[in-house]
DNA sequence: TGATTTAAAGACCATTTGGTCTATATCTTT
DNA sequence: AAAGATATAGACCAAATGGTCTTTAAATCA
């Protein structure tokens, strides 16, 4: 049977660049300058690709955009799968996942802001299909949130009449918020005084 | 002495739009669309001026931006400063305060965003202009909400251990990540619940 | 009425935008 | 070596961008 099914090998010159380190590169520049003002040329220049190799492999602008977005996503939902991950215990699972945005909200870090957020604002209310991805990933997020809580919650680790559904969407709007005052103003100590203090009203 | 000093009247045909208000229809628009994607048609089509006049009136695109954006915040430190007066009872300021944003984070409103939170988030890390109002708009805030939370505490209405500073970063958080949210999920009974539950955790 | 000032309308401009296409060079397999 | 496949470079395009300028109509005061 050897081969018989098996797709043909593709002749000629391989690809040879990786599409992956692209849309990454591409998720780089989206990330720094937002959609709008992140030009062909930019995307050129960081992907090192020509005009015809991009189109050809991405579409358009707008394709390539959600498959960063997509990526940016993925890497934030697999960073908190990791920290909340229900092995570990849930109240040091979030105070690691309230950690990885204090860090992310200080000095440079801080300045860079989230793609995320920069895309809510910029492009959700008008284009359906980053609305769905944004719309999910806030939903994913807020459950694990909630998830771990509940989780402190049977283990007798929660203040008295904490509701892990309300906590959780405190804490996701705490940390978006964070996010957005860090852009212009990235203190790392005062945002970890801040984190520990709402974490410590939940916890017992 | 008369009119010596005065100015002299003005000849010929009077301006015959309002500032203010082609101001203030500029707002709207770039707090719909955001900046880039608001072009120099949308902005003549609401405003009702000539390209020449707006250009006159405004110097370029910008300034007239930056215009809007000193509105918008002037408009909500106002509206901060009725919420929290000190001459009303802090709790119930900060509960008028917190009530705001729900409202405003809630359907229609909610969808339609924050022009500050979309700034920061598409200009504040590249125009210095822009940086400086949003910091410190943001840091106005903070001080407000604290000033309200340190009266709530010398009146005996915090609960133990809770530091106003602290606590007012948590709640402008909590605030401006509602905003976020809010873009593609204004569900306002939800955030009503979550910001009471916020709130009771500070208050005794 | 006539002088003066203003705004509107829109022609005009250089630049940039996202996007297409062709010619050429390069690589792999047969 | 030949054939086939793919990437690059860059010319090219129509449309849109922010911005300027001139002409004309309108409104006011002297």
């Amino acid at each position: 049977m050897s081969n018989r099914t098996s797709v043909p090998l593709p002749r000629g010159r391989p690809r040879s660049f990786d599409a992956e380190a692209a849309v990454e590169r591409a998720m780089d520049v989206f990330w720094s300058r937002g959609y709008h003002a992140t030009a062909l040329p930019d995307l050129l220049r960081v992907t090192k690709l020509s005009r015809g190799s991009l189109y050809a492999a991405f579409g358009d602008k707008h394709s390539l955009f959600l498959r960063a977005l997509d990526r940016y996503i993925a890497d934030a939902v697999t960073r908190m799968d990791i920290e909340l991950d229900p092995r570990k215990e849930p109240v040091d699972g979030l105070r690691a996942y309230l950690a990885g945005y204090v860090d992310r909200t200080s000095g440079t870090h801080g300045r860079r802001g989230c793609l995320v957020i920069a895309t809510t604002m910029e492009l959700a209310g008008r284009d359906a299909d980053v609305n769905r991805r944004i719309a999910s990933f806030f939903k994913v997020m807020e459950a694990r949130v909630a998830d771990a809580l509940s989780r402190a919650k049977a283990a007798g680790k929660l203040a008295d009449g904490v509701d892990p559904a309300n906590a959780a969407r405190i804490l996701v709007c705490f940390v978006e918020g964070l996010r957005v005052i860090s852009k212009t103003a990235p203190t790392g100590a005062i945002t970890q005084a801040a984190a520990d203090a709402l974490l410590d009203r939940f916890i017992r």
